[in-house]
DNA sequence: ATAAAACCTCAACTTAACTTGAGGTAAAGG
DNA sequence: CCTTTACCTCAAGTTAAGTTGAGGTTTTAT
């Protein structure tokens, strides 16, 4: 009884905020799902409108598609997600948003002890030989010795 | 005198830890120069040096190589510029880093106190219909009414 | 019964920030 | 001298997250 898919595209697309292309691209990569009508029109069933304002908060994060998806596939596929299955999700990016500001934090105050004070050393500056703690950003190890 | 331009391309690639084809592309944008030996590859001045470890440091800030052009705009083109110039730089950054921060935060809160209670509501979670603080991530207005 | 609005598919385009490759020249080492 | 290794240019490919457009069908409204 929970099962009927009534919305059409240009409602879920019209209430989430996003366009119908979106809603396209977000099927394409298995974020949401859809039935077929008699003339092959998606029909949405409502839980889908939670899933997209998720993943439009979960992008403000700074998390990727990639991500969200793979949070996604924790969700339970057998019945519709209750709240304790979307906290459980939320928790986990609170964390992983905690480490991103955590990281930022610590370039900032690298910053301001470090360009900040005009030092720019190519030799020993922190912001340039910095191993990132959060993986995903960083770039790498780097060798720079003193010039000249 | 401080006018030699002396370090090859692999030199300038291997001490700040990036590719060639990187510092050809950086070129390309703008964001660092070079000139030309008899045989026609490039050779840098010591001064690029800084500048692409400000790139990486930058980036790493989640600043666009747009962002940082605009910045190094800023620089005196007619002398190398010195602690100072930097200091500037330095100073608006640290100030972008920080509105980003508290975007962030602001972000963490709302989760804590809205997908974290499992509310989620459709109706009228703040991390839905919030309107951003930072437009350079803001998606815009949401229109999402109450469903069923 | 139409005309207009909404949908459908599939391919191609967009931006950012580079990388990869092809085809050819220059510099360095033995 | 000759062979690597390093460079050069220019075009095309790559990933993310969508958008745009062409050509055609369905729904909806009049």
């Amino acid at each position: 009884m929970t099962q009927e898919a009534i919305l059409t595209i240009g409602q879920v697309a019209k209430r989430c905020g996003v366009n119908s292309s979106a809603l396209h691209f977000y099927e394409a990569k298995g974020l949401i799902q859809s039935s077929r009508n008699q003339g092959n029109q998606r029909r949405y069933h409502k839980e889908v409108l939670r899933r997209v304002s998720v993943i439009k908060a979960a992008q403000k994060m700074g998390i990727s598609l990639q991500e969200i998806k793979l949070a996604f596939a924790t969700l339970p596929n057998n019945r519709t997600p209750n709240d304790k299955d979307w906290q459980q999700l939320a928790s986990q990016w609170r964390a992983s948003l905690t480490s991103r500001i955590r990281y930022l934090e610590n370039l900032r105050e690298q910053l301001t002890g470090c360009i900040g004070c005009g030092c720019l050393s190519m030799k020993a500056c922190p912001l340039y030989n910095n191993n990132d703690e959060l993986s995903a950003i960083g770039t790498g190890a780097i060798l720079l010795e003193d010039v000249k």
